[in-house]
RNA sequence: GCAGGGGUUCCCGAGUGGUCAAAGGGGGCGGACUCAAGAUCCGCUGUCAAGCGCUUCGCAGGUUCGAAUCCUGCCCCCUGCACCA
């Protein structure tokens, strides 16, 4: 037999597909289409665990699609673009643009290696000026359709990566990508109005499947609030203050009004009083640290009061304005009405400068509010309430009815809120898009024209180690340019794209990726992204910033013009981390380098144990894909990854079950081979085998489709080897059948494991290839399937109880067993079984009209038996104690087994030989309970399946 | 605090009313083959008095003829958001 050698079959494999190029997809309206898209790499150098994953199971289900029928477009880029390649560049002194294109390269080499079936034609990098024009291109049309806004705005701003972030990319003030402390910083800035669409992209989460967690995310991140804008105007004055609350039902409660210390009314307030100086201090004080920290460092609620009063619309009551540290200037109106009887930060504020408390909601109808000390927060009813027609309201009503009077009497409006903000998308750095804009001291931002793109990153930048800023600002021949209005000297914008621009409408790109007078033609488009793509597949990190961004785009370009479809990506699957073992500190709680492994732990010196972290650089517990690949090959590497874990699940990196799927794969290979070169005519396992097989192809299918690609390879790459074996072990298939089942198996290998499917099926003499060719896999299991496969399962459930009963006869009896004695069930069991079997089908009452039925029985009439019969028929549609009746518990197998009279006996017999072979006795005995000898007294407690069994 | 997801046998993990002492894998144990090792194959892997037995699916109750599965309360873990008015 030829061993298993991964290497050769797969390059031969790889290199066939290629010359074919049978992964080459074009718009086919008379077939179905499949999008498999994944989340394509930043080049950072080589492959890791993490994309193997994500492409592999990208992979499996784009090669199953084909498999199927589908007209499958699974692309691959290069979002490649970004700050590593340029402080690379700046390390070593040379350009991103060769940084990029080498790691490009190298991660190519990986990617084909690995054998996946992407449509290379379409391959893509954004840092290509052939993909960033259509960027710039885009760009243009959303200034002409007004979502472009250049404004001065505060800004998070980067120290580390020397510029501005957007709000989704600052987690807890620091940035997403460096980690750096994000600060505060006023600038001019590019945005587009993504808050335009903050609707829709809220209300559609409902009809695409991502996670729920991804769900979640995204409308906690979009944080839409309804409620109403109050005006409270200020005594003696003509101003006015906005205060936005989602709670009017309180409004009688106001006690006093707090402004943002930034809020510009603070200035004119205390301009020129006593209270000046303390505001000053307070804002100063604010000023000093940023937002998030003021938020979240700050325990203790401070505030001064601004010497004025408002006045509270519904009752024309003077309440006192405070300015507070804890009231978000960015957030609503900046100013803020509090109520501190039903909000507990109020209620602390409250307390502290010792306003009063009013409480206007009570927690139980018609009944006073209870005095608790602290705020209730809950909806209630209204109570205590300044005006008529008030009290008593509760809840969406009492909202409802505040806002109603408010609004005629034109001291405030329902309004909507969002948390989530207009996207600020340029960045101070160059290896990025350059934004297409001229600025001219006459006409002002000017586009640059359509014709004049695109406009390109210059290659003669010289990038040394230390340097800050942008050097395109310095770039002499890039910045100086002419008006496009006027004509006149100007300078171009060098403030360049944040990079998730770019993977914000790629997957459109794709569907059109050679189209050089588009960004994409809208019938390409049309077509692939139909409903979406079909199948997209990417980390969970992405889950507000990326998703958010195309979901945006998608948008914006539909109402452009440029394609029908509203949402991008109809199914998302987020997979796991890869994780690995490294030492671990119980005590500090603390993962480390596994460098430490053996040693005491550095912090307390206690031994270090081992737990499993997500594979990274700083532990060092990452598994180079190379390695593995080169030691096990490509299929195996699959192999695990795919049975590891379903797609969403995380999953341990283990090196021995790496090894134990290599096994395996020998084993699959083994059998396969085995089945190859079988001449056999005769087959006494053939049945079984072909039943069995097309069960596990159509279960196979079910859950290839619903992508749970671990019970997938479950069934293809364990359960048929197992099924394979047994069928040797009893007896053997003939050549016909074995070829068969192989022309069934293979196809099934190949999602997972291509190359060995590849070879297997080209040495059964098929002429075309596997990736050429396209099955049915909805063929019907018939119920004649159920009775052969069943059947078989009866003799190994025969073969296990003996098992089990084997210790006990031991001890019973002395000396050496010489035979099993297997008595199956009295006739009048089975029929009485298989009539049960059709009245319960029939929806017969079995409480009402059982006894009736059984006393009409012949084998009722028998004084002898009938205790018998009674007993039997209660285990067979009643049942006991925890236990139903065996019509109820039998399986759709088990029925049709029972129904179709299977003869156990003859069953049993024809296969003593083997049965006596498995438990390693001389003599297997076997007759109907009755026609022989009643050892160890089991006659009784047969049952058609459940035969007596005992030893002697 | 709010939102989302979890807690299953030695470990990972499937299981959403009865076919469940609970798939599959890992690990462990035993056996076959072998001079030996590896590989491969087979079996066992809650418990006992071996059964219509007993105990077990985070904890405590409840519904039901019957609960890992449904309901209520509680505890714990992970993820995201957060003085958001």
């Amino acid at each position: 037999m030829v061993d298993y050698l991964p290497e050769a079959i797969e390059a031969r494999w790889q290199a066939a597909w290629n010359d074919a190029a049978v992964f080459e997809s074009e718009v086919d309206s008379s077939r179905p289409k499949f999008y498999c898209l994944e989340m394509f790499p930043y080049p950072s150098g080589q492959m890791h665990m993490g994309h193997v994953r994500n492409y592999s199971i990208g992979d499996s289900m784009a090669r199953f699609r084909r498999l199927a029928g589908f007209n499958v477009l699974y692309p691959m880029g290069y979002d490649s673009f970004g700050m590593p390649a340029e402080n690379a560049a700046r390390k070593m002194g040379g350009h991103p643009h060769d940084v990029t294109w080498s790691n490009i390269e190298s991660i190519r080499s990986d990617l084909k290696r690995m054998g996946f079936s992407y449509d290379w034609r379409r391959e893509l990098a954004t840092s290509d000026s052939s993909y960033y024009r259509w960027n710039q291109w885009i760009f243009l049309k959303f200034h002409e359709m007004g979502l472009v806004e250049r404004r001065t705005a505060p800004v998070n701003w980067c120290d580390d990566c020397d510029t501005v972030l957007a709000n989704e990319q600052v987690k807890n003030n620091r940035c997403w990508r460096c980690a750096g402390e994000v600060r505060q910083k006023d600038m001019a800035q590019w945005f587009l109005k993504m808050t335009e669409y903050a609707d829709e992209l809220l209300d559609s989460l409902e009809g695409i499947e991502f996670p729920e967690n991804v769900k979640a995310m995204q409308r906690n991140w979009i944080g839409r609030s309804h409620g109403v804008d109050i005006h409270f105007p200020i005594v003696d004055s003509d101003e006015v203050i906005q205060a936005f609350t989602t709670r009017p039902d309180t409004i009688f409660g106001v006690t006093f009004v707090t402004l943002a210390p930034e809020h510009p009314l603070c200035e004119d307030l205390v301009k020129g009083t006593e209270f000046e100086a303390d505001y000053r201090e307070l804002a100063d004080e604010c000023a000093k640290i940023s937002e998030f920290d003021r938020i979240n460092m700050l325990r203790d609620k401070k505030g001064v009061f601004l010497g004025r009063y408002a006045t509270n619309p519904l009752t024309g009551e003077s309440v006192p304005i405070y300015a507070g540290n804890f009231v978000v200037a960015s957030y609503g109106t900046g100013a803020v009405m509090a109520v501190p009887g039903h909000d507990q930060r109020d209620h602390d504020f409250a307390k502290k400068y010792d306003i009063p408390i009013v409480q206007v909601l009570s927690e139980e109808q018609n009944k006073d509010p209870k005095v608790t000390g602290r705020a209730f927060e809950g909806l209630g009813w209204m109570v205590n309430s300044g005006r008529d027609g008030f009290d008593g309201l509760y809840g969406d009503e009492a909202k409802a009815t505040v806002i109603g009077t408010l609004e005629a009497e034109s001291m405030g409006s329902g309004t909507i809120q969002y948390r989530l903000k207009d996207w600020l998308l340029s960045r101070q750095r160059f290896w990025g898009t350059p934004i297409p804009f001229i600025h001219c001291e006459s006409c002002g931002v000017v586009p640059v024209q359509d014709a004049d793109l695109p406009v390109e990153l210059p290659l003669d930048v010289v990038f040394t180690e230390g340097e800050s800023g942008n050097p395109l600002a310095s770039h002499d021949g890039f910045v100086n340019t002419s008006c496009p209005s006027c004509g006149g000297a100007a300078k171009r914008e060098t403030d360049t794209m944040d990079t998730f621009y770019d993977s914000s409408w790629y997957f459109l790109r794709f569907a059109d990726a050679l189209n050089n007078t588009a960004p994409f033609d809208k019938i390409n488009a049309d077509y692939w992204m139909e409903d979406g793509v079909d199948l997209y597949i990417g980390g969970i990190e992405h889950a507000v910033m990326h998703l958010l961004y195309a979901r945006f785009f998608t948008k914006a370009l539909r109402d452009a013009g440029l394609n029908d479809v509203s949402e991008p990506f109809s199914r998302l699957v987020c997979q796991g981390m890869v994780n690995a073992p490294t030492p671990f500190c119980v005590d500090c709680n603390v993962e480390y380098h596994v460098d430490l492994e053996g040693s005491p732990c550095p912090t307390c010196g206690n031994a270090l144990g081992s737990r499993s972290a997500k594979m990274s650089k700083s532990l060092g517990n990452t598994v180079s894909p190379e390695i593995m690949i080169e030691k096990y090959g490509a299929d195996t590497v699959r192999l695990f990854i795919l049975f590891g874990a379903n797609p969403e699940a995380g999953m341990d990196w283990s090196d021995s079950a790496i090894e134990s799927n290599h096994r395996q794969m020998r084993a699959i290979h083994a059998s396969l081979l085995q089945g190859i070169e079988n001449q056999s005519d005769a087959g006494e396992m053939d049945e079984w085998l072909l039943a069995r097989a097309r069960r596990a192809q159509s279960d196979w299918a079910n859950n290839m489709a619903d992508v749970s690609l671990r019970d997938g390879v479950m069934i293809s790459h364990f359960e048929m080897v197992a099924d394979w074996q047994w069928a040797q072990r009893r007896g053997g298939v003939s050549a016909n059948a074995g070829r068969e089942y192989l022309m069934n198996w293979i196809p099934m290998l190949y999602p997972a494991t291509p190359h060995l499917a590849e070879e297997t099926w080209r040495m059964l003499d098929n002429k075309e290839m596997l990736a050429e060719t396209v099955l049915n896999f909805d063929r019907p299991v018939g119920e004649s399937d159920s009775i052969i496969i069943g059947r078989e399962e009866y003799l190994k459930r025969v073969v296990d109880r003996a098992r089990s009963v084997r210790e006990l006869a031991e001890r019973h009896i002395e000396g050496e067993l010489s035979a099993v004695t297997i008595q199956t069930a009295h006739v009048w069991k089975v029929e009485l079984s298989s009539q049960a079997i059709e009245m319960h089908d029939g929806d017969f009452d079995f409480k009402e009209g059982g006894n009736k039925f059984l006393q009409s029985q012949q084998c009722f009439q028998d004084e002898s038996t009938k205790g018998d019969v009674m007993q039997f028929w209660r285990a067979l549609v009643v049942g006991q104690k925890k236990r139903r009746g065996r019509i109820h518990t039998w399986g759709n197998q088990e029925r049709a087994l029972v129904s179709s009279r299977f003869d156990e006996v003859a069953f049993i017999s024809e296969n003593a030989d083997f049965i006596a072979s498995a438990l390693g006795i001389g003599t297997v005995e076997v007759y109907r309970a009755g026609e022989g000898e009643d050892v160890a007294g089991k006659a009784r407690t047969s049952l058609p399946l459940e035969p007596g069994i005992a030893w002697r």
